[in-house]
DNA sequence: CTCATGTGCAACCTCCAGGTTGCATATTAA
DNA sequence: TTAATATGCAACCTGGAGGTTGCACATGAG
């Protein structure tokens, strides 16, 4: 099993959206399980409400979250499936490195 | 289990580490187990051996590679315990997300 | 109806990530 | 010793990420 180009390129894409702070902080926020709107989100955190528009629409564009409008408010969710997926490709990694580490081993020990 | 801000901080920046396509594919190529000098790393890789050697550095910040001089070598090897770290905090976001929808669930038979 | 609330859109700013080139310096191979 | 190889260091460039402000526009509360 080989890791692709393409998947590649979007599980980069996809730390990306985790690789910053406010945005981290979101998810976290977000795992909480309800549907957040922006205003709500951005209370607390140190940057405007743009700001945390921005971040959402990132993470959106990775597939980490999901909108829809209620009313006059954009109500923010995660979407656990790529989480899974970037879980799924960490563990990949590791068990090459696992797999490695074990082909040494039995070479050494021979 | 409190996710401190310092934690969600470090991890933000681990995720980032991860989160650029050519430094993905380098962690892709050190997860086969091996040390490798920065030339034979900068190979076939769409980018001077300078910038491999930025990206190297970026990792080595985030604690994901290591590097130790062999000669006139500079070799670099994967860390495993922080791709270990990455995949536990996904572990717990994750938690979190289906303990909330277990208590909804609970909530909403009762 | 009127106001307060929640967003969207667009322009703008600044800094640094990601990349390059050029040159100096260690090491190893012949 | 001489060349070729592998890196390091430093200066430099550029686009886009992350942030802001200002204003217009829905929509819900009274």
């Amino acid at each position: 099993m080989r890791s692709s180009a393409a998947q590649t390129s979007r599980s980069a894409s996809l730390f990306a959206a985790l690789g910053d702070e406010t945005r981290l902080r979101l998810v976290v926020r977000l795992s909480g399980g309800g549907a957040l709107s922006i205003a709500s989100l951005t209370e607390g955190l140190p940057v405007t409400r743009q700001g945390i528009t921005k971040h959402l629409q990132v993470m959106e564009h990775a597939g980490l979250v999901r909108n829809h409008r209620r009313g006059r408010e954009s109500l923010w969710q995660l979407d656990q499936r790529r989480l899974t997926d970037a879980r799924k490709y960490l563990d990949l990694i590791s068990k090459q490195w696992d797999d490695a580490l074990a082909r040494l081993k039995r070479f050494v020990e021979e």
